[in-house]
DNA sequence: ATTAGCACTCAAACCGAGCGAGTGCCAAAT
DNA sequence: ATTTGGCACTCGCTCGGTTTGAGTGCTAAT
């Protein structure tokens, strides 16, 4: 059985360890804290948490680092949350004190995020499944081309250029922006989808044609846009921490880079009580990214919409200082977005 | 004096430093090539070229690799363009075969640039400076909230939130749509800002200090546009060519985050007659970048607009297979965005 | 101008010894 | 039963020395 004092110890390797890089042998933490007893007991300690696979010697006769499980542990039960540096506190204010734009907010939130951990930052859109369409707009760029703009009510703003099997007048445009914006303000992003189908019989026979490929257009458009993004910051980080991969950081960039598979991670991440949630080294080996730690929270944006955002470095991080950063953040922004 | 072998035997040494990474030397070269004449005279040319600082050898006694001053030697007057293979000609094909939106086109356009050369792909978006504003939407958000969108005829799409004094109801709102439009369509980005200021005599006094507030915000978020801005694809190609830096590739992926020092780069490039310009390690070093070689070209957009794109990589590159798609890509994208 | 020959250089690879931080275990002490 | 001091042992690092080999520079002959 662990004793408390084994758990003491597993917390100063996992400190120790990642504040020096090296393995951390008995020695060093008797002398670095105040345990009372003697180096040989912490090591009576250390065989115990290795039968227990939280910590591990990197070859025969080394110090201790801490395994997956051994971080797993620490973030689970260990680790108590570093409150924010009042300089840290400050950089937050005055990033996002000024409101704007959504895409100025989130690429705002995303770059200070990266600034507080020295991490990999991810800010998701927020989702648009929850998002009420509050504006439709068309506008002609050719006799055959219109630019749709489809404005949501969680600051969302999505444009797309539309191709249309016949020409488009002034008035039939307004006409077409007129019962659009009828039909379909208000509704949510897959009410609206469905409405388009029925568009047609509104418009006189001859029209009918056009407004259903206009339709199918707009349809799609909000079914791409069902989709989530993600901003990202900071990928400068990851070769900043190179050497805490064993392996090469390529795969790591190559999935920030794609971030399909940093969006199915969000997806599947789940809060702990304090709203904020790890998942660990393998445990994300099915994503290949099994020398990686990801740090998540939700927030809320407009209309009730809920959104991830999180950090992505090493296993070997600082889990306590950015656990805070990470839930310090999300809850600012959902502060400054929210609907109170 | 540099003779004609000489010059091809620095060819030689470009080609061969570039495909193997490692110094060459007077037997490799004789080996691989069919010079007619024996190393002995090939170190003599070798030497030559030495005196000229076209080569330099890395110990006293390993083979040569090229200096900056023999890469531009090469790119300017000894490399031919390598014709691109049929396979990458169709992935340019079917990768920009479909129109779409801007945002769309630029962001598959630097994939597949990223792609075909291996590097760090860059597009620019086409200069506002030369666009005219096609439509002004406002939107209201709330009571005192309006979001703006400004479309350009390049197909620029921009919105902001606006935050005004005091309330603006719906006839208002209209009001304010229509003389926007009638005041400002046609009208380049920079009379636009100019043309702002009168509008508030287009309104009854009372409106005025509302008026003159969005016009301010208006002509604000206009000025913020004509900054240009990148698209960047590949950035996982930096670590993928990490050897290829002396030192660390972090101040390089810097930059790439930071976006400006390669809008400056881009700006002070000329191309040559073939249409690509090369700027090639220390002509760097004034942007922090000695170790880095940037190929870029220009491509025109609608409305006559240029724009630049190109690649950014270890000096130590594959000048002519990537000068080759540089060209092609910056051709097929002016093709397909272009007025004709 | 070119070439063969030869002495010389120097980075990289290899080797083995010694160091030292750290372990595991055991017997004694609390 | 837990803790502790002691001690032999392990094994990755570092450091000096040797070898190897690709490649050069020079010179004298063609």
């Amino acid at each position: 059985m662990v004793s408390d004092r084994s758990l003491e110890v597993l917390r100063v390797i996992v400190q120790d360890y990642v504040a020096s890089r090296e393995p951390v042998g008995s020695k060093s933490i008797v002398d670095r804290h105040s345990f009372g007893v003697s180096a040989a007991t912490i090591r009576n300690d250390m065989a115990l948490l290795e039968e227990e696979e939280l910590i591990t010697a990197p070859h025969t006769s080394s110090g201790r680092i801490p395994t997956d499980k051994g971080y797993r542990m620490f973030v689970d039960h260990l680790a108590d949350l570093k409150p924010l540096t009042i300089a840290q506190r400050q950089a937050i204010e005055t990033f996002l004190g000024e409101s704007a734009d959504l895409d100025d907010v989130l690429s705002r939130t995303v770059r200070l995020l990266s600034q507080l951990t020295h991490q990999v930052a991810m800010v998701q859109y927020p989702s648009l499944s929850q998002a009420r369409l509050r504006h439709i707009e068309l506008v002609s760029l050719s006799p055959t081309k219109l630019l749709s703009v489809m404005i949501a009510d969680t600051g969302h703003v999505d444009q797309r250029v539309l191709e249309v099997p016949a020409e488009v007048d002034v008035e039939f445009l307004g006409e077409l922006r007129a019962k659009l914006n009828t039909a379909l303000v208000g509704a949510g992003v897959l009410e609206a989808a469905g409405r388009m189908a029925g568009l047609a019989a509104l418009f006189g026979e001859g029209r009918r044609p056009v407004v259903n490929a206009i339709a199918l257009a707009l349809a799609e458009q909000v079914a791409a846009n069902r989709q989530d993004r993600l901003v990202i910051a900071g990928a400068s980080n990851l070769v900043r921490t190179e050497e805490d991969f064993h392996g090469s950081i390529l795969p790591v960039l190559e999935a920030v880079e794609e971030q399909v598979v940093l969006l199915r991670l969000f997806s599947e991440l789940e809060a702990d009580q304090r709203g904020v949630s790890a998942s660990i080294g393998r445990e994300n080996a099915p994503f290949g990214l099994a020398e990686t730690s990801i740090l998540a929270s939700g927030y809320l944006a407009q209309g009730g919409a809920v959104a991830h955002l999180g950090v992505l470095g090493p296993t070997r991080m600082d889990y306590s200082s950015n656990m805070a950063a990470v839930r310090a953040v999300a809850r600012y922004l959902s502060r400054s977005l929210g609907d109170g």
